[in-house]
DNA sequence: GCCGTTTTCGGCCCGACTGTTTTCAGTCG
């Protein structure tokens, strides 16, 4: 088994099964716990070693405890072999199909043998999905469509989707001698949230010889190799968007050859245009004034918060959050668990909040020098309330409020509901504020620019949600927020301890929206936080 | 499948929406 990706693979077999069982109508108790043992493994921040790393965990016990045991003696799980036997393994890329769950996508495998995506578009598109199981027009057409949707993403890449490809292509390169430099380049290196490949650029003298190892790499990824000496130049023309490289390519005529990017911008007498800036929208005028921002960067973080623990949906406890926040220098975070309403979530009632915060006042005592708020993020109901009475959100350092349900409101009503939300005094920050799933749902129908503006006026934070699935807002909004005086958090909504790392993802989106540390509340201290909060 | 400080069995995760279901099954968040 590769190393380091232990927790990875074993979590991927446990949640197929998950799957497998769940199609197959399992105990939808036995397939939750499969699922939640999934999530577990993926978040924790140490590689698994044997079987009794995980039946301490929450959720795992002996049973699941044996099948991690198996996989990681022998790579695979008998139970998990038994099940694609029955279903192939391609039946589940079904489940991405916008309202297909479980049940229809068994029964159109059982019903029609198809067993990838493309097998079942080509079905629908010659009318044969038509009689087969108890599929009607209405929901074929619907399937039609979300099969598009499913094929096209299959063909995109996420921010961290991208990385982990580059991170693989760089270990795979890494004790090859003539390869003496590589870098990501293209849209990934700016940090665009949605890019079609990985573009990777290679300095070699053995373009042949090299050419011949990564032939036959995924379509998604774009290599190309240049001579050693032109390094720099390529890094500089792959990376930035046409309009951007044109314009600079003008000004350095034709000259090839540099020491290093920062070089070709200094040659004509600007200053180093940082990637993420690099989309020709007024990043040169500033450039040549020497005025570029200061963009942000992750050193400035001081604190996360907007994160969930074992009180609600996360996988981690309070404790071990703290301890994964202090390890990344952090001073402060806000335990932020989700409240009563949102049930799928074990949301927290005010009992549940009032006994959270003893638990968090024996942990506060034991920790030096570092702050948890208590905090919460309270659900926007479909009238504009929150669904924490008063006294509850009094008690509290901080509120987080978002939108979990009902996302298909007209605009107008949405944006009156959510206004209404960040209208109540408690409020501090307005959490993922489009709602978008990238690749899987779009932002909800809303007048943002109006959001925006009240929340500049009013003082409201808005956040830039780090999860390489949301990273909302965008660097659009960012910058749009940022002329109407809005000021952001940089938050990553963590689940568990490895999603702290996200947060280089809202960062490289805070500063495509030309964001510096000033603009971001966490980044500045506690105090000056606390100052911040309390002005509300 | 997991869990338990009155339980080792019997609860856990629920409400809204949609389609073709005339009384509810499947999906989603």
């Amino acid at each position: 088994m590769e190393l380091g990706n232990v927790n990875e693979k074993v979590s991927e077999i446990l949640s197929a099964i998950a799957d497998f069982l769940e199609m197959k109508g399992e105990n939808v108790y036995r397939v939750m716990a499969f699922r939640k043992a999934a999530r577990t493994i993926a978040g924790l921040p140490r590689r698994i070693e044997s079987k009794e790393d995980v039946i301490v965990l929450p959720g795992i016990g002996k049973a699941i405890g044996d099948i991690v045991d198996e996989i990681l003696r022998r790579g695979t799980s008998s139970l998990y072999e038994e099940l694609i036997e029955e279903i192939p393994e391609g039946v589940r890329e079904f489940l991405q199909i916008q309202g297909v769950g479980p049940k229809t996508a068994f029964s159109i495998y059982k019903s029609t043998g198809a067993s990838s995506l493309e097998e079942l578009y080509e079905l629908i598109s010659t009318g044969r999905l038509k009689g087969t199981g108890n599929l009607k027009e209405k929901t074929i057409e619907k399937i039609y469509s979300g099969i598009e949707k499913a094929m096209e993403k299959k063909k995109l890449l996420r921010l961290d989707q991208g990385y982990t490809i580059y991170t693989a292509v760089k270990d795979m390169l890494k004790n090859i001698p003539y390869v003496e430099d590589i870098t990501l380049v293209g849209g990934l290196r700016r940090g665009k949230e949605i890019n079609s490949d990985a573009d990777i650029l290679i300095a070699s003298k053995e373009e042949e010889r090299l050419k011949a190892i990564i032939d036959d790499m995924d379509s998604k990824i774009d290599i190309k190799i240049v001579p050693p000496e032109m390094f720099p130049y390529y890094t500089f023309l792959y990376t930035g968007n046409n309009i951007h490289t044109k314009r600079i390519e003008e000004m350095i005529r034709d000259k090839r050859i540099f020491n290093s990017e920062e070089e070709i911008y200094h040659t004509i007498d600007l200053q180093y245009v940082p990637p993420e800036l690099r989309e020709g929208i007024g990043e040169i005028e500033l450039a040549s004034e020497y005025n570029l921002p200061a963009l942000i960067s992750p050193s400035d973080i001081k604190g996360d918060l907007h994160i969930h623990s074992l009180w609600s949906d996360g996988t981690a406890n309070i404790i071990d959050m703290a301890s994964a926040c202090i390890k990344r220098g952090y001073r402060y975070m806000a335990i932020t668990d989700h409240s009563a309403s949102l049930k799928v979530a074990g949301g927290l009632s005010p009992e549940d909040i009032r006994e959270q915060h003893r638990e968090l006042e024996l942990i506060r005592d034991k920790l030096d020098g570092f702050t948890i708020l208590k905090g919460i993020e309270a659900d926007i109901l479909p009238d504009g309330t929150l669904d924490m009475p008063e006294e509850i959100l009094k008690s509290l350092d901080i509120v987080i409020a978002s939108v979990h349900t009902k996302f298909r409101m007209e605009e107008k009503e949405m944006t009156e509901r959510i206004l209404k939300a960040i209208s109540n005094p408690y409020v501090n920050i307005l959490a993922h504020p489009t709602g978008r799933i990238l690749l899987e749902r779009d932002p909800y129908k809303v007048d943002i620019e109006k959001i925006l503006k009240f929340a500049g006026e009013r003082g409201i934070v808005m956040e830039i949600n780090s999860s390489p699935e949301r990273l909302d807002l965008n660097e659009t909004l960012i910058r749009e927020g940022k002329r109407l005086g809005v000021k952001f958090a940089i938050n990553t909504d963590a689940h568990s301890t490895n999603h702290l790392e996200n947060i280089s993802y809202g960062v490289i989106t805070a500063r495509r929206g030309w964001l510096e540390a000033k603009d971001t509340v966490n980044t500045y201290s506690i105090n000056d936080l606390f100052n911040i909060i309390r002005r509300r």
